[in-house]
DNA sequence: TCATCGCGTTTACAAGCGTAATCTTTTATT
DNA sequence: AATAAAAGATTACGCTTGTAAACGCGATGA
């Protein structure tokens, strides 16, 4: 079902999941401070994501309001997968291990995923 | 420096990670198991990342013995900052968080993450 | 009513990618 | 010597991606 999401894509993604449903117009707004696109650049992002029924449009005038149908948790859940497959082997530890490492892990991040382990361990 | 490898480009590369200097014959050898390419598909994929500066090739007799030019460690690190940037913000505690809610850590990783945070603290 | 504007659709076009086939050169074999 | 095999180099080709410009149509303002 999901087809892959390119990473001009994702941004536009991540606006539409931060609200929606949106216009293009709305999108074309939110998106520019960070990618500097034209509003034809977004237009057709939408058009894309549209064919791959990744996004979902609703007429409203002579307009239509974008909405994705993947939820991000959904995309989150797949796209780490398959990072951790494909450079850690499917494990999370080496990760982990491999961030704190490169001295990538605050003292305050190690407390947080160790209060989150702990809740997890009951 | 890091010009971008490609997925297929990635299976080539983990195999002269894993043992190198090799020739192509035995890069072949080494990527056909996972990936059903041709000799001729590896090639290309040599040829590629020869022109871009990520592995080496060094003459032996009338043929080549590739090496990787650029460490795991140092594409691993570049990866994982690029996806946690990506999807979590820069940080890893949602990454940590998000796998929990999937169940997508075992009792045993969670130990070993545990194990991994405590000595780090010192 | 005519030019214009907003909006979606179509077309464009170069670079990167997956996946080879073909060509060239060198060497080994008959 | 002629041929076949091995290895790298060149060429190919359709698909995706980034980045738009051009097109067409309905609405709106002059």
């Amino acid at each position: 079902m999901a087809e892959r999401i390119s990473d001009a894509e994702h941004s536009v993604m991540e606006v539409l999941w931060d609200k929606n449903p949106l216009t293009a117009q709305e999108v074309v707004e939110r998106v520019a401070p960070a990618r500097d696109w034209s509003a034809n650049t977004v237009k057709t992002l939408l058009g894309r994501l549209l064919a791959k029924q990744v996004i979902g449009a609703e007429e409203d005038g002579r307009r239509y309001r974008y909405r994705p149908l993947v939820a991000r948790e959904e995309y989150v859940a797949g796209e780490s997968q398959k990072f951790i497959d494909r450079l850690f082997g499917g494990s999370l530890t080496p990760l982990v291990a491999h961030l704190a490492e490169r001295d990538q892990l605050s003292a305050k991040e190690i407390d947080e995923i160790e209060a989150l382990l702990k809740a997890l361990k009951q």
